[in-house]
DNA sequence: CCAGTGTACGACATGTCGTCGCACATGTCA
DNA sequence: TGACATGTGCGACGACATGTCGTACACTGG
């Protein structure tokens, strides 16, 4: 039910594959570790199985140089992080916080007006 | 800048503290560790020296037993989580993941309602 | 002085994360 | 075919956070 988190690293990796949509592990230790490949390899295959395991990416092995995907979208994990920290501390409602965050001028007035066209969009 | 995150046991430390104002390191033992006082106690003394540091709670040393209280409200800090969930996925706006549990309907429509009025609250 | 209670904190087990290195498979080219 | 480059799979390690436990020490009341 609980979706994991990710760390830094992984974050990075999917900030690739969000941007890209299919690379193979090559490219993506270019972007994230230029220069440096002698090690930098592994890493990335490790970040890249655990991100595998967690389910946040897909491998496809048709070639024998794999290509990954992000399963989610980051909207999608964004949204859930949210849940979830709704769930822990506001009983599931973004009511309070919300509330919060507007008294304290955390957010601004633009921001605001987007925010309620979205809700009003969603009415509909 | 950024604040500190919360554990789970530390987190079970401040729901108390959101609850109550004040406390000594005795009552927070017996809400969450009921029965054994053994090993409990150094235990929560732990969590607490802990949050102390990280700047969430306040030690009043002026009695020998000492008294604890949060620091941080329950809404601030969801809302710092929250800031800096939007920082690290969608460039600090929440309209990305708003739209998206919308479109999901990861959001009720009595939420939708709720929220809408808060935003209109907050334009005054 | 002693027992009881509380504080301070060192130490440890566990889990996660980023990293590194190595064994193995495959592909290319002389 | 053999040598080499490239890529995959994965064990292992150090660093760090977290929850727990044990213990040394301080203070108080009898």
């Amino acid at each position: 039910m609980t979706m994991e988190s990710l760390a830094n690293a992984e974050l990075a990796v999917m900030e690739l594959l969000w941007e890209t949509e299919q690379m193979t592990a090559r490219q993506i230790r270019e972007h994230l570790y230029p220069g440096q490949s002698r090690s930098a390899n592994g890493t990335v295959q490790r970040l890249l199985q655990r991100l595998e395991t967690k389910g946040f990416i897909d491998k496809d092995r048709e070639l024998p140089v794999h290509l990954f995907a992000a399963l989610i979208s980051r909207e999608a994990y964004a949204g859930n992080q949210l849940k979830s920290l709704a769930e822990r501390l506001t009983g599931g409602s973004l009511a309070p916080v919300l509330t919060h965050l507007i008294d304290e001028k955390k957010i601004s007035r633009s921001e605001i007006k987007r925010l309620r066209e979205i809700l009003d969009g969603g009415k509909r």
